[in-house]
DNA sequence: ACGAATAAGTTATACGAAAAATTGTTCAGC
DNA sequence: GCTGAACAATTTTTCGTATAACTTATTCGT
């Protein structure tokens, strides 16, 4: 298309340049126009011209343009290990319905639990200038986010466990995982069972769980038998193996707490395939309360930790940050958890 | 802390200027230096202090003024209906893996196949300049996606059948849903199932999937009772209804095709409600090959898109593009689909 | 010894929008 | 008639980086 001042072909997108030209002003005119804020009165008329010309012309504004301006980007970023793991979807839709609520589009970065992956997207975070950062991190501390933190880039951390809070803008908001994992066990031990066998790894919120395990055992009496304590990786396949491990044993269990629901169905994957009857012959207990924890059969007990809940509240602390100008000292936000009992214990 | 210079504070992020201070040469030097990319040699001393006095004010490079300048900002964007729907995780874990393998982030848009949130996530990619698009889109059609196209954004679609392919960076890569849906109908039939029901709502892949329900049945010249046809909600609950309703039909069915796992798994829950038995009593197909698929019991036979694979290849695709000088014409790609028989068949 | 080529920089400008500073003009008040 | 608000709009500067274009010595071939 053509310009018609100078003739000169215009390529690339529109910009409030362009506009000024068409509308007979100048650039900034532009810009006071289309964002409403300005300090003195426009004519009506100007102001339509304008209008007109930036819709004429099919503009769109340079939110990177603008960014750098303002030092604002609109986005938020959500970190965590997996979106695969079926724990993490519902996490990531409350952080996206809140954040998008406010105007805010979100970037996601799964890390898979690295700690080189987590370091890289820490960088990626800091370069790309979010607003705010909410996120699961298995392995860095609030000193390794202070890179970001004195920046002015808040973040949000999800977690298993009460953390100290600081004068940086770091929350962080958690369920009480050990508790949790004590009430599963505590109401194992009140149907009866002693011997419960634990499916666990390491990492993230797994010790949490493990000691939340060994709390119930010890304030019912019950001593530890440390073989039914069983490593595991954290998939269907992890959980089917271990419970065919602990399965050999001697002092065979009568239930198994498993980390999460996911290990939990991979543990009653392998009860059938023994041809072990699901709770009669062994009492299944998951954790984290998946989508799919209701539909196999029998249906999953668990520990709810109502997930959406959990990415909304994070996102709303987050916001209230960024609203917020005077600046407020590090939270504490403790959420509930809910032991949830279906036909599998 | 305080600028030897002038004894001014220096607040905000180090840049390259800061740098150059330190180091006593030029802001362009400094940008030459981190970049590597001069076409001049610079002498190994001062690249040297370059580099120090960059990691000694813990420098990070802003990308949005890079991006501002080179007009690339190494974003892509994922726009999927909702991530909670067990088919997308993979799926976008798939665009992730690949968009980071070539340095590129990612930012994430559910629509919940809405068109308005479809159109202002649209208008989202354009004002923030993201490199590239991959997404399901269920309103918008090549035409709408033009503002993005003749920007030179291309944009990857994933669809559930062939599309026509024009001159624009815009490709298709599709399942071909109806054939697979055929493919799942024929499965039944050789086993003999006559009495067939499909439980289906409206939009998006739902249309073919229900398409190739018919062919099946008229190329077995099943004559097609209408009433076996089900509106129905993608949810498990949804399932769950409308599976009860066509139990009440006095046609019952022997066999019920399911539009996605999900609703699958409503239907098997309907039917273990309802005392029936899975296969003996009703048989039950579903589609998609989520996790779940092979977990409840009887496990469900279903459809597998290869969804990781489908998130991957796409991707490939869209930065096949972005690689090439010379523009690319449309493309479509077709990928595989299977037919996995479990238990519930 | 001369011009050309090279080394090692510097200066200037663009990216697009927003904010700050500046220039005119009009008009009320004395 | 003059000062100084009040207004209307313009011009300039800024954000941080990349890159083109230009400068100044120094070296080198002939």
């Amino acid at each position: 298309m053509l310009n018609e001042e100078m003739g000169t072909v215009v390529t690339g997108n529109p910009k409030q340049a362009d506009i000024a030209r068409l509308a007979g002003v100048s650039q900034p005119m532009v810009s006071y126009v289309l964002n409403g804020r300005s300090n003195f009165s426009i004519p009506a008329e100007t102001r339509q011209r304008i209008l007109e010309s930036a819709t004429q012309l099919g503009y769109e504004p340079d939110q990177l343009a603008r960014s750098l301006r303002t030092r604002k980007t609109r986005t938020l970023a959500c970190v965590i290990p997996d979106i695969a793991n079926p724990f993490y979807p519902m996490v990531e839709r409350g952080v996206q319905d809140v954040a998008e609520s406010q105007g805010y589009d979100l970037m996601v970065y799964n890390t898979d639990g690295d700690e080189a992956k987590e370091r890289r997207c820490l960088k990626a975070l800091i370069q790309r200038r979010v607003d705010g950062v909410v996120g699961v991190f298995f392995h860095l501390r609030a000193h390794d986010l202070k890179p970001l933190l004195t920046r002015g880039v808040p973040v949000v951390r999800l977690e298993a466990t009460p953390k100290k809070v600081g004068s940086l803008p770091l929350d962080s908001i958690f369920v009480d995982n050990a508790a949790a994992a004590q009430a599963a066990l505590t109401y194992l031990l009140e149907r009866g069972h002693r011997q419960i066998g634990m499916l666990a790894g390491n990492g993230g919120p797994q010790e949490s769980r493990r000691s939340g395990y060994r709390q119930a055992l010890a304030a019912h009496d019950v001593p530890i038998d440390e073989r039914l304590i069983v490593p595991c990786a954290l998939s269907v396949e992890g959980g089917h193996f271990a419970t065919r491990e602990v399965l050999r044993l001697a002092s065979r269990p009568t239930a198994l707490f498993a980390v999460n629901d996911i290990v939990a169905l991979g543990a009653m994957e392998a009860l059938r395939s023994e041809g072990l009857r699901v709770p009669d012959d062994v009492a299944v207990m998951g954790f984290d309360d998946i989508l799919m924890a209701r539909l196999v059969s029998p249906a999953l007990s668990t520990v709810s930790q109502f997930q959406e809940r959990l990415g909304r509240r994070a996102t709303e602390l987050l916001l209230e940050r960024l609203a917020s100008e005077s600046p407020i000292p590090g939270r504490l936000v403790q959420m509930p958890y809910e032991l949830v009992i279906r036909g599998s214990t």
